[in-house]
DNA sequence: TAGTAGGAGAATA
DNA sequence: TATTCTCCTACTA
């Protein structure tokens, strides 16, 4: 596993869960290495550095890095949890061996290697269901190599609004995807010098991704999807169908830990949500539409049109920015 | 000031 | 042709 993580890039590779809390007793004041801080600018802000694990712990995301070749993160609670287990198998471990001082130094870096493993996994599966969520929303294959020049630019407008990035502006210009591959960070940074290191991790994760799903068949891969998210993904990357706005707002509701801060259920069951953050949601919908100049004005009256198709309505006790889908998702 | 509501015509796939 | 975009006016919180 850890070498098909390392595979992707002639330097290094990321790859990247969100953690929405971490078990307390083990925070460590944050003191990251320069390069860490360096790879991981226009992130999160960094509160705290637990050295087990060599773990990097932010506000909102876990960051572990090991042997300068991983970087993850996760916020879905289930894999919080094992991730959590995980870690604190290890560590109550690796106490009891200090105590007893019977194990071996390399019988205690497999066991964390063991562990390092199953969340290396964990955060796998986390990154391919990100990345097909925004394959899906940009209408663009999960393959960077693939891309055409104008994938390549939704891409760099996705990544720079999901990651709050300063404006790419023309850097990347009438690049295809291929090109864009086989770019060194340090050309990424002279392009684009506030965030062309951030760009370049952001599509090494990619490109990572794209080689381990070419790299391992879907009967021996332990982590390459299940049948459900197979046929999810071909759903997205072969459909080519338009995407109507309700359901982009559905596939926006469905990732609560990439979307939660603009948009969210108020009710699931009876299909409430909120737009919390119109401007950014019109934004999102604008680039995945390819209409820069969408707004929320006007991405409200595309909703207010589904009033009399009965798809979206205003709920009995109307609150601003807050809708109902007709029928609950 | 920002959001809501809806009319009307244009653009797009 | 259906859907969405765009622009508009009027109104509300």
């Amino acid at each position: 596993m850890m070498k098909m993580m390392m595979m992707s890039s002639p330097s290094r590779s990321y790859t990247y869960i969100n953690v929405s809390t971490f078990p307390p007793g083990h925070d460590m004041p944050f003191s990251p290495p320069e390069e860490h801080a360096k790879t991981l600018q226009g992130f999160p802000s960094m509160l705290q550095y637990v050295s087990h694990f060599d773990t990097l712990l932010c506000e909102d995301t876990m960051w572990i890095k090991r042997k300068n070749d991983v970087f993850m993160d996760t916020n879905r609670e289930d894999e919080v949890l094992k991730c959590r287990e995980a870690e604190q198998d290890c560590l109550i471990d690796s106490t009891a061996e200090q105590r007893a001082l019977s194990l071996s130094l390399s019988g205690q870096t497999d066991m964390e290697d063991r562990c390092l493993e199953q969340v290396q996994s964990l955060v796998l599966k986390e990154v391919q269901k990100d990345i097909m969520t925004a394959c899906k929303l940009l209408n663009i294959t999960s393959d960077p190599v693939e891309w055409s020049s104008g994938h390549v630019q939704k891409w760099l407008l996705w990544t720079e609004h999901l990651y709050r990035l300063p404006p790419v502006g023309t850097a990347f210009q009438h690049l295809s995807g291929s090109e864009l591959c086989v770019m060194s960070e340090d050309e990424f940074r002279q392009r684009c010098s506030p965030c062309g290191d951030v760009l370049f991790a952001h599509l090494d994760i990619w490109k990572t991704v794209a080689l381990v799903k070419n790299r391992c068949s879907p009967q021996t891969s332990s982590f390459i999807e299940t049948p459900d998210d197979v046929s999810a993904e071909a759903d997205w990357s072969c459909s080519g169908q338009p995407i109507h706005l309700w359901q982009f707002l559905q596939e926006l509701l469905l990732k609560p830990h990439n979307y939660g801060g603009s948009i969210r259920w108020l009710n699931k069951e009876k299909g409430v949500f909120k737009i919390e953050d119109s401007a950014h949601v019109a934004k999102l919908w604008g680039i995945r539409k390819k209409r820069p100049a969408m707004n929320y004005d006007k991405l409200s009256r595309s909703i207010r049109q589904y009033y009399k198709k009965g798809i979206i309505r205003k709920p009995d006790v109307s609150q601003r920015l807050v809708y109902q889908f007709v029928q609950p998702v």
